[in-house]
RNA sequence: GAUCCCGUAGCUCAGCUGGAUAGAGCAUCUGCCUUCUAAGCAGAGGGUCGCAGGUUCGAGUCCUGCCGGGAUCGCCA
């Protein structure tokens, strides 16, 4: 099952050396060598440590027991086979230690490499076979209305819509959902505590009254717990207080129903503020609110049918022995739960019968809610069950380790965090440029790059480590960073601009060892794309722009362009170029944009 | 107590589904801007890959058991 067919992203290179390892197997096997095994050996195929020892190896210890051949004896064989075929990409093989190094031809390999990326052919293909490609839904960013949005929010949205990405650009179809939370005792909880703690007054539409709505639930949380300690009756009383506020809410009607109407606008402008600022855009909003009514009638029917019990006055199912607990569908009080909406959300998903797969992308601490969800619609027999994954990643703290939480008002603030960001960037490296550049094109830069350092920064780890938020590093811009990447697309950018682009025609002349691996790493990129979708990890797109660019870096120390002879400088350009088609192409699959100065 | 995640250099993290001598960034130290962007490059120091077993030609990677940290486990979302 783990077994995929050879990806259409393979080069031409790597191809060659699967056919011909396993013809010349077939060989010293005295046998033909079937499918299996064919596989079985084109798995083996590594990368050698490194560049200059080749580009593709077969370790050749396994076959030791099977050909009662030492492996160096193998690998021998195998080289004396495979030097009897006629090889277009292969160049130099070697032998060593048992394992059979194979080396392509740099310029062959090269120009048929550029030309694709030049020619956009390159990017175009899909990166996986026809029936392999599905259509699916994605869900992430799931903010809450009435609470203030933070550091956390960030990373699942950067997360989510470079997944996205990365899977579109594999070749599936993909529809964006986000999933507001606009309605829940939160809500209540803020407004009760508006109308009852601070006199129903709002703010003007001069302040930021989303962030003031934020305040006002936390501060609601921590009137609760006060009473919790503190007074029990009143705590008791309160709690049904909130109790209405919510039944009113749920209702249509009443004072509280139109106050929520209007704050309710005021947090989802601010979403969509910061939507546009981080460029992810949905194809479809489900609120919350929409899920609500219809998604207690389902529990209270399938409740009649006997399919959900009661325990405790709450309503809901039983699912210890699968280990998951009681799974709560309705409070006994009667009102629903995160859980209730999501069991009519997993319908809606799936209106689209072309959808073949659904995704979350939600905070690894929701994973038994997700269990539970899944296992009910299971046992409800929805066939959507089986196709739906929870995407999980981990938490952002700050810089105590603590959670960032709206409830505490924990972890840094969006707005702030972006004017840091981009002040510390102009500050530190665009002001220099002051007088020569518009002050449209610096904001407009420094805007790139800070959204550059903020998306890398949470995309380059992976999505099951806790991030600690500590804002000092991430404004250092220099490293194993975002802008780094950047500094390179610019930088590409900025040699055409000065020395003029390539022609197309003619072989490559390379001449030093850096370009051949610089040119040869070049042709990774999809392997890494392609890996990226099927794990569904960003971070490995980004490990491998990071590391293409320390490649760059050194090729750009060590061949100059301006004063390299004609058939050097057009082949130097021609990676020059192709180098920035796959950084934007990268980044673009991180969401991060690649400016041309900076 | 149960389940899940994490544990690799002083710090932050990679490690291509088991391959060759364990890598990178930051920090520290040393060099490199009269030549295409120094947000850069070159170099140095820094590791019993949490511990102990097991699987095999071969383990940071797989299995088991411990230890340490985080998360979750009925009326929040």
């Amino acid at each position: 099952m783990m077994q995929r067919k050879t990806g259409k992203y393979e080069s031409p290179f790597l191809a060659e050396v699967k056919s011909g390892v396993i013809t010349a197997f077939s060989k010293i096997n005295q046998g033909a060598v079937d499918e299996d095994l064919g596989r079985q050996i084109s798995g083996l195929i590594v990368q050698p440590p490194e560049f200059r020892l080749g580009q593709a190896a077969l370790p050749c210890h396994q076959f030791a027991k099977k050909l009662r051949l030492p492996p160096v004896k193998i690998a021998e064989a195998l080289k004396q086979e495979l030097s009897a075929q006629s090889l277009k990409w292969i160049g130099q093989i070697d032998s060593v230690n048992g394992y059979l190094n194979f080396h392509c031809r740099s310029e062959v390999l090269g120009e048929w490499l550029l030309n694709e990326i030049a020619g956009g052919g390159y990017f175009a293909k899909s990166l996986l076979a026809e029936s392999e490609q599905e259509k699916m839904i994605v869900e992430y960013s799931q903010p809450n209305t009435h609470k203030a949005l933070h550091v956390g929010h960030l990373r699942n949205t950067v997360f989510g819509d470079a997944v996205c990405k990365v899977l579109h650009y594999a070749g599936h179809e993909i529809v964006r959902a986000t999933y507001p939370g606009d309605m829940g005792a939160h809500i209540a909880k803020a407004l009760w505590y508006v109308q009852t703690k601070k006199g129903g007054k709002l703010p003007p539409a001069t302040e930021n009254r989303a962030d003031w709505l934020g305040v006002m639930y936390a501060e609601s949380e921590a009137c609760l717990r006060t009473a919790e300690k503190d007074d029990v009756d009143e705590f008791a009383r309160i709690k049904i207080e909130i109790g209405k506020v919510l039944k009113e809410l749920h209702s249509g009607k009443g004072p509280y129903y139109d106050l929520y109407l209007e704050t309710r606008e005021w947090s989802l402008g601010q979403m969509r503020d910061v939507y546009a600022w981080l460029g992810v855009a949905f194809d479809i909003w489900y609120f919350e609110s929409e899920c609500d009514v219809p998604s207690k009638e389902l529990v209270l029917n399938k409740f009649k049918e006997g399919f959900f019990s009661k325990s405790e006055g709450a309503v809901g199912i039983d699912l210890s022995q699968y280990g998951l607990g009681f799974a709560m569908y309705l409070k006994s009080d009667g009102n629903g739960l995160y859980l209730t909406k999501d069991l009519e959300l997993i319908r809606r998903k799936f209106e689209d019968p072309k959808i073949t797969r659904s995704i979350y992308v939600v905070d690894a601490r929701q994973k038994l809610h997700f269990q539970q969800l899944f296992k009910t619609a299971e046992l409800m027999g929805y066939p959507q069950a089986a196709k739906s994954v929870h995407l999980s990643y981990e938490s952002v703290t700050d810089e105590s380790g603590e959670p960032c939480s709206s409830r505490t008002l924990k972890g840094v603030r969006l707005s702030v965090l972006r004017d840091l960001l981009e002040g510390k960037v102009k500050k530190d490296y665009l002001e220099r440029y002051r007088g020569e550049w518009t002050d449209e094109q610096i904001n407009a830069t420094a805007e790139a790059v800070a959204l550059g350092a903020l998306k890398y920064g949470f995309l380059r780890v992976d999505g099951q480590t806790v991030i600690r938020f500590v804002l000092d590093e991430w404004l250092k811009l220099d490293g194993d960073t975002g802008p780094y990447l950047q500094y390179v697309h610019a930088r590409c950018c900025s040699v055409i601009e000065k020395v003029g682009r390539p022609k197309d025609l003619g072989h490559l002349t390379l001449e030093t060892e850096i370009e051949k691996e610089l040119l040869y790493y070049l042709g990774r990129f999809n392997h890494y794309a392609a890996q990226a979708a099927r794990e569904y990890r960003p971070s490995v797109v980004a490990a491998y722009l990071f590391d293409l660019c320390k490649l760059f870096n050194r090729f750009y120390k060590d061949c100059p362009v301006k004063t390299a002879a004609p058939d050097v400088q057009n082949t130097r350009l021609r990676i020059i170029e192709a180098t920035a088609s796959v950084l934007r192409g990268g980044l673009g699959l991180l969401g991060i944009p690649a400016p041309e100065r900076m």
